[in-house]
DNA sequence: TATTGCCGTCTCAGATACTGAGATGCAAGT
DNA sequence: ACTTGCATCTCAGTATCTGAGACGGCAATA
């Protein structure tokens, strides 16, 4: 395999950081691994120390660093946005209502995507915007399928109850009137990464009198058919 | 701050990936994002693609790659096992019985770190080795803080039931007798990640001569702690 | 106590890998 | 058809990178 990048020092990076991913190695352990010269590996290394890339221990070894879960969480980010996309559109297209992703951060929950109905009357969440967990589709699916003890603290302040969740569960979706903000109808499925684990919500919403007081009735099977789609879009981009 | 580590190569391939942290960028929003010369950035985010830190999008915009995330996964295993040494230390002699780490991987659980018990009449777990979620403390204390779906597919072929597992939820801890290996006893606590997610179990392990037929009335208390303390340590070194 | 070996870190002369101006090709816009 | 902007490639020049060797520290051994 043609191991070389056009770039000899970046080549050689990567030789230090796939050494450090196995175990957290000495300067001298790198030498090994690399076979480079210990010069060499060592102004690499503390070149990537410095950009918090590798760090040391508290016996001086290398070990992979924090700003590589930061780039990680990132690129993650990037992944869901990217395949979610077309998803987005053709939801959208289908429905006729605008469409987005919701991910959890703690006790809210961020549109990290979406497709707006471009005309008329027409729910608009931008992108970033931080909504409450205690109301709303997508927040009953994001607790829906968090572990016991963390469904029940998100309950705490939540306006509806583990009997719902546990339809939500069910059924594989939730719908809400009026939750988030009054006249505003939702549906929500969840979509899982490639463990299964629930990862974000799938969600529509739009006015109460074109949803109707039965939003899941009209578009229940097509927002779940959507969140499957991206579901299964995330597992095979995940190889 | 002085951002130049000594090696300008590095510092540049930082730059490009600190540019695509925001979001998946051409190569002429590099350029403006880095204000290096656009021949560089082409060379340097090419040779990234190569070691796959950086992808191509549909549209050839260059976007955080995979191999991000395999080495976040490392470096999030070593931040655990390095927290555990010390702890895992602490409990085996506290209790005199070998101590281990337990992480979940779909049908297996996986031991990432162990202390053993030095002399006598011991369990042995070589750290890599991998078990089977069906029976054993640990399996127990690693599907009881499931959400309800993963937990209800767990118990498919697992020895207990959810009974056993809202025990283990209300106590804190789970306690087994003989179910991975005649003769031995085991007790375990749930450890979790800075969200509060159960993220591992820290176990211990020994004869049932020694550990009794109630192996969580003799050391449930210090094995809990132990499993506070390490969730602790995890919170505090990912700030 | 003295010696030895290994490790991490630093220096710097020399080599070469990297740089970036400029060229080329292509697609989009007018 | 022409222009513009972008991505990609070439290659002469030089600045960066390399690694042999030196140095200091520490642990192990005699």
């Amino acid at each position: 395999m043609d191991n070389s990048s056009g770039v000899g020092v970046i080549d050689k990076a990567a030789m230090v950081l796939d050494a450090l991913e196995s175990r957290p190695a000495s300067l001298a352990q790198l030498v090994t691994a690399t076979g480079l010269a210990r010069p060499t590996v060592h102004r690499l290394a503390v070149a990537l120390v410095h950009h918090r890339l590798v760090n040391r221990d508290i016996q001086g070894r290398f070990v992979l660093g924090a700003r590589l879960v930061e780039l990680a969480s990132a690129a993650g980010e990037d992944r869901l946005t990217a395949a979610a996309g077309p998803v987005l559109l053709q939801l959208r297209d289908a429905t006729g209502e605008s469409a987005q992703i919701f991910r959890r951060q703690g006790d809210s929950r961020i549109c990290v995507a979406s497709a707006e109905r471009p005309v008329g009357l027409r729910d608009t969440i931008p992108v970033g915007t931080q909504l409450s967990m205690r109301g709303g589709s997508a927040a009953q699916v994001l607790l829906a399928w968090e572990d016991h003890d963390r469904l029940l603290e998100g309950l705490t302040n939540a306006r509806f109850t583990p009997t719902v969740l546990a339809g939500v569960r069910r059924r594989g979706w939730a719908q809400s009137l009026g939750e988030r903000e009054p006249g505003v109808a939702s549906v929500s499925a969840p979509v899982r990464g490639p463990s299964g684990r629930v990862i974000a919500a799938l969600s529509i919403s739009g006015p109460i009198e074109r949803l109707t007081r039965q939003p899941g009735r009209l578009h229940s099977d097509v927002v779940c058919n959507s969140a499957r789609i991206l579901t299964e879009s995330l597992r095979k981009s995940g190889e």
